[in-house]
DNA sequence: AATGAATGAGTCTTCATTCAT
DNA sequence: GATGAATGAAGACTCATTCAT
């Protein structure tokens, strides 16, 4: 076997660092379970299974370990739809992949969903901005779409900017409602101002 | 001493009443200012130059004060929009002058919009599902704009929803950052679904 | 009996005021048996019988609260030793009346002794000030005494100020070691360097 | 490996004592930079660049280590002033000797002179009883003057004591405001009550 | 009917000290 | 022997709510 040399690549850092993210993990089901307002730092160490000044080895205070929690499922989620979409497709597929990504996500992981779409509303103005700067990057990507529609310079400036904040309305509504949402209703929703009613059906129906 | 005939005819009921609306109309200030979190008891206490006592003889708590103004703002605005809508119009017509007379209110009343719009996100789940129900009946109305599209059936069920969600997201957008919204470019998003990019264009330019 | 016009002429007002006086009374002598460190608020709070919001009503933190303790028994002491100065008699006799009295205060106050004598040196920089300016003061008293000196020309400019200091320190030693002190053995150190030995000793003796 | 003959000496004991006056001599600035109070025992390790269980290995807590840089400081002042004072010489030369030493080194190693003057006394009990001793140490040398006096049996018992508080206490004041403090004033201050007001000046003049 | 003084539970946060590595 | 991660006791302070006047 090869020599120790050049061995303990990871002792304290990785720890920390490993520490830091089973707090998180604990986190995001905390914060979903009793609300942002309704969760105190006790109950984050609590659930952490760390002492006080642990946490606040890690986290300046209650928000910045929201903030870190958020961006961390944010983050996860984001890696998760983005290998989700096929390179070699057109744009229509590529759309219909990212959202069944998000959907699948969000049903394997109720409390990152509710912290991510319900939670961050009311987890004060830092995470409301980062939110918003999460949801001007889809409206960006959205924005990709309009080469595919018949008349593109007939779709409203703001049209991306509404389709995402519809979308989130919609996926926040579910999440509270404890109810499950499908492909093709989001799909629809999403791509009918793209596609027109007629494909975005098809695209829904056959994927 | 005698009572004089007719005299004042509701003393004190009225001058209750009187007063939950003095409080109230403090309230909307004072939420949409420091936010409802930053809000406490002795703030609305002395917007409303009463005594703590007298609030509490008012409202069960924080809360249920929030949830009063809420519902005070929702009401007139609700009321004003109602009578903005001319009667013998079509629907086109109609959902232009109500979002006309929205805006128009927001315009107006930025601490009742932001109340409305923005802080009622961060006031808990009494007064999230409140904003529900509301939503829920906006995009009841915009329902009946169906029979104005071409191809109704073909329109997605969650499509009302999704519009309704893309409104209170944009404007959000825009009382955060403290600017105004224009007609035109909310009437495109919600009209567009249903009368097509061209009469929307049409509607918003000629009104 | 008199109308009562003009009655009430002290509840509110004065009734707080009584409460801030009974909270110094009782701190005065946690202070001083604690020690300014050792003392939390909450034990302010218990020996005040009063709960904390109250507290914190009456002083921004503890040490606002030392301060006005402080300050309570030094302008008490004050006037206690301004009162027991005969009008119309020499210096060196008006002085032995005020160190009378000040020796006279400490044995019958101990805790506010050890208040502002001893515990003042450890509540932090503003209280060091205050005691600072406080004996300053009396710095300044002493040095009127300089009109009896034989040779007030040769009297060093530090005079007052290390004498001050010494009978500071000297009535501190006594205090922590809880001993008495006698007028003569601070009469001398004081006065002698104003009067002299000799006329210092008989005025220590005969008074 | 063979031992080399008369290697280090004591290599243990003396490292340890060696990091133990390098921790000292951080304490000192820090203490004297943050107050007794203000100082945490993260801040001396991380000053002392030491882990905090070195720390405890060396002190049983913080005020210990606050004891040992005090007397750290208080025998190293005192060997210093030990060896300016010249060995065949009067009294009154001595005294001056002694007092120029102190002068000069506070204002070499102001730190140091803070800790031992300032901080000494918002330090606890111990620290206090420790200042007590030396500045006993000091008046029981004063006291020595006293066959300079023309009229020793008529100096107060307690004006050593009272001299050496005096001058702990303009000291203080001096430290504190960050002013220097020069021969002269002191020695009128402390040889006067000895060699009287002509001698003592003629002292401070010619040295 | 109105007031606001009083309460104290609940939270955040710091920091001395321990102990596994 | 040295390190510093981890702990949690302890303390300051806020604020919703009650209740005597």
């Amino acid at each position: 076997m090869p020599t120790a040399v050049g061995r303990e690549p990871l002792p304290r850092e990785v720890l920390a660092e490993h520490q830091r993210e089973r707090i998180l993990e604990a986190a995001v089901e905390v914060f979903a379970a009793r609300g942002y307002q309704g969760t105190t730092v006790d109950h984050l160490v609590a659930a952490g299974h760390i002492g006080v000044g642990s946490f606040y080895d890690q986290f300046a205070n209650k928000e910045e370990c929201f903030l870190a929690a958020y961006e961390r499922v944010e983050s996860s989620w984001r890696g998760r739809i983005a290998s989700a979409i096929p390179a070699d497709e057109t744009w229509p597929r590529r759309l219909a992949a990212a959202l069944a990504a998000l959907l699948e996500a969000i049903e394997e992981e109720p409390p990152a969903a509710r912290l991510a779409l319900v939670e961050v509303q009311a987890a004060g103005a830092r995470a409301l901005a980062e939110h918003d700067r999460t949801l001007d990057e889809v409206a960006e990507l959205l924005r990709q779409g309009r080469e595919h529609s018949a008349v593109p310079e007939q779709l409203p400036a703001t049209l991306e900017v509404a389709t995402v904040g519809g979308l989130a309305w919609f996926l926040q509504q579910r999440i509270v409602g404890d109810e499950a949402t499908e492909l093709p209703e989001v799909l629809e929703v999403v791509a009918a101002p793209y596609l027109g009613e007629k494909a975005t059906a098809e695209l829904a129906t056959r994927g």
